[in-house]
DNA sequence: GCCTTTTATCGTCACCTAGA
DNA sequence: TCTAGGTGACGATAAAAGGC
């Protein structure tokens, strides 16, 4: 996911790695969905002296100057839309007892509840799609190994391939119709991808054969881009959304930062 | 279970743009 | 100017979802 990082803030590629996802066993963790595609995981740290619990809050904004430094390397984290809360050491929110807390990021955790646990290539949607929808023409072709086209007229072939001619396969075109490619159904279940003379289904010779064959070229070399190029817009707009979320919860805890500071602010200014 | 609507994906065309 | 690549728009198709 190339480009995601940078949109939502880049990381320093210098900083240490964050240590492996885990949850320590003395954060309260409670799972809120604030926006339709976004987790967030909040922590609670039950605070030692007493039983009022200080909330853990932060910001993860890696490449802005704020009150509330970033530590590092948190964005590789953020994967899925899951967006973590976490406490930071340099924090400047104080607790309501008045003490300097010293939060630290313990570790974040990685929900399993949601459809977002799930890699992009996992979510039940995209494994169902893998088991019921027929691979692209493209997949069918690479995976017949390849770059071979053959052109042959439109129509219904059959192939003898058996000893003295026992088994013919049919081969069935579909789309032979139209101008581009057809797909030839194989008798035994296989399918190969083989485009289609754009006009009568005839091979002409010649410039004709020739001008088909750049067509054919060109409708393939289109095919694989507008895949590129839709596969691109979906990252562009999974980092969009992802922005938006880390954006949110910037601002909501920009706005708690905002709450206790002036808590704080209120309870030195009557002591 | 059948029909209709919605959603997702794909291929193609047309257009635009950068580079040769 | 030509060409190749990128992308929006459009229609076709299949599957899911929803209503009956």
């Amino acid at each position: 996911m190339d480009g995601m990082v940078d949109e939502n803030g880049t990381v320093d590629p210098l900083a240490p790695s964050p240590p492996p996802v885990a949850i320590s066993s003395v954060g309260v963790v409670t799972q809120q969905q604030l926006v339709a595609s976004t987790n967030i995981v909040h922590l609670t740290l039950p605070a030692s002296n007493n039983h009022a619990q200080t909330q853990v809050q932060s910001v993860i904004q890696p490449n802005q100057q704020s009150v509330i430094q970033t530590a590092a390397n948190i964005q590789p984290v953020l994967g899925k839309g899951n967006v973590i809360l976490v406490s930071k050491p340099n924090s400047v929110i104080q607790t309501p007892q008045g003490s300097l807390h010293a939060l630290q990021v313990i570790n974040v955790v990685e929900t399993t509840a949601s459809d977002d646990s799930y890699s992009d290539d996992e979510s039940p949607k995209k494994r169902r799609d893998l088991l019921t929808r027929r691979p692209s023409y493209r997949k069918i072709l690479n995976d017949l190994g390849g770059g071979e086209i053959a052109v042959i007229p439109a129509g219904a072939i059959q192939i003898s391939s058996g000893e003295g001619g026992q088994s013919i396969h049919t081969l069935s075109m579909t789309n032979s119709g139209t101008a581009g490619a057809a797909i030839v159904q194989y008798a035994q279940g296989q399918e190969f991808f083989v485009p289609v003379m754009a006009q009568s289904g005839n091979i002409t010779s010649g410039g004709g054969e020739d001008q088909a064959r750049k067509r054919e070229m060109r409708l393939l070399k289109n095919r694989e881009a507008a895949r590129e190029c839709r596969r691109k817009k979906k990252e562009y707009i999974k980092c969009l959304e992802n922005r938006v979320a880390v954006l949110e919860n910037q601002n909501k805890a920009l706005i708690d930062e905002l709450k206790s500071l002036k808590e704080l602010y209120c309870k030195q200014k009557t002591e």
